[in-house]
DNA sequence: TAGCAACG
DNA sequence: CATCGTTGCTAA
C-alpha cells in the first residue's frame, strides 16, 4: 500500500479550532444555542478558504461573519488571540461543564446541574461521589466507567476481528441473516470511534424481536456484548470486547426489517 | 403519555 | 455537515 500522505493542513486552521472552541463553550456552558450555531457556520465558511487569511477585507461579506464575529477575527489577526476565548478559558466552571460531558450521556443540561447544583467540579468528583449512582441515568453511568476506553480510538484490524466473529455467530443464528459492518470501517478508516453493524433480513414482517435475540445470543453465549445502552426494535447502542485483555468498545446494531 | 435530552 | 429518527427518562 502506499505510504499515506498527511492530509494537507487548513492555511486556517487554528482560526478554524478557535471559532469551534468558542462555539463549543456558547453551547454547553453558556446554553446559547444560537451562538454556537454561528459560529459554526462562520467557521465552516472560513474552512472553504484555501489561503492564510491576512487581513480582515479577506472575509468581509462571507456569509455567516457579521459585526460580532468579524470584530473577533480582527482581534485574531492583529494579536493571535480572542479577547472572549481567553476569558472562557479562565472560567473554571465553564472548565468544569465542559468536562462532564466528554462522558457519553452527559450533555450540556445536565453537566450544568451537575456543577451548579452538585458542585462537582471534575471527573474524578463525579466518580467518587456519594451520590454518583442517583446522580446518573444508566446510561451516563456506563459512560462514565468506560470514559477512558471510549475515547481511545479502535485500529482497523480489531474491526476486522470483530467483523469475522460478528458475521459467523449472526448467520449461524439464522442463515438467512446478512451482517455487515458498515461507518467509517467500511469506507477503509484505519481507527474507528465504534463498531457499527447493519443486520437485513431478507423475509417480509419479520419479527422486530429479532435484534433482541441476536444481542442476547452475543451477550449470553459468547460475552461479546457486555452491556446495552438502549435496545428497541430497530436499534441496539451498547458496549462491547472483543475478549478481556481487550479494551471496551462502543456498538451499535441496527436491524432493518422489511 | 408528552416532551426533553442525548446520540449518531 | 446538519437535520432527524430512535431510545430512555421523568413530570404531569
Amino acid at each position: 500500500m502506499a505510504a499515506k500522505r498527511k492530509l494537507a493542513e487548513n492555511p486556517n486552521s487554528e482560526l478554524i479550532d478557535f471559532l469551534h472552541e468558542l462555539a463549543d463553550y456558547e453551547k454547553n456552558v453558556s446554553r446559547m444555542i444560537h451562538k454556537y450555531n454561528a459560529y459554526r457556520k462562520a467557521a465552516s465558511s472560513i474552512a472553504k478558504i484555501d489561503h492564510k487569511i491576512q487581513s480582515i477585507t479577506d472575509i468581509k461579506g462571507l456569509e455567516g461573519i457579521g459585526k460580532k464575529i468579524a470584530a473577533k477575527i480582527e482581534q485574531y489577526l492583529s494579536t493571535g488571540k480572542i479577547k472572549k476565548l481567553e476569558t472562557n478559558r479562565g472560567d473554571e466552571t465553564g472548565a468544569a461543564i465542559n468536562q462532564m460531558t466528554r462522558v457519553m450521556g452527559i450533555g450540556p443540561t445536565h453537566a450544568n446541574k451537575l456543577v451548579h447544583q452538585e458542585k462537582i467540579t471534575s471527573i474524578d468528583e463525579l466518580r467518587s461521589h456519594p451520590k454518583r449512582d442517583q446522580l446518573l441515568n444508566k446510561t451516563q453511568q456506563l459512560g462514565l466507567k468506560y470514559l477512558e476506553e471510549f475515547e481511545q480510538k479502535i485500529p482497523r484490524d480489531e474491526i476486522k476481528q470483530m467483523e469475522t466473529i460478528l458475521l459467523r455467530e449472526i448467520t449461524a443464528m439464522d442463515n438467512l441473516l446478512r451482517a455487515e459492518i458498515v461507518g467509517s470501517y467500511r469506507r477503509g478508516a484505519t481507527a474507528s470511534s465504534d463498531i457499527d453493524v447493519l443486520v437485513t433480513h431478507p423475509a417480509v414482517a419479520k419479527l422486530p424481536s429479532l435484534l433482541h435475540k441476536i444481542v442476547e445470543t452475543l451477550t449470553k453465549q459468547f460475552h461479546f456484548i457486555t452491556d446495552t445502552i438502549s435496545i428497541g426494535d430497530s436499534k441496539f447502542m451498547g458496549v462491547c470486547q472483543i475478549d478481556t485483555s481487550k479494551l471496551h468498545r462502543r456498538i451499535d446494531i441496527r436491524y432493518i426489517f422489511n
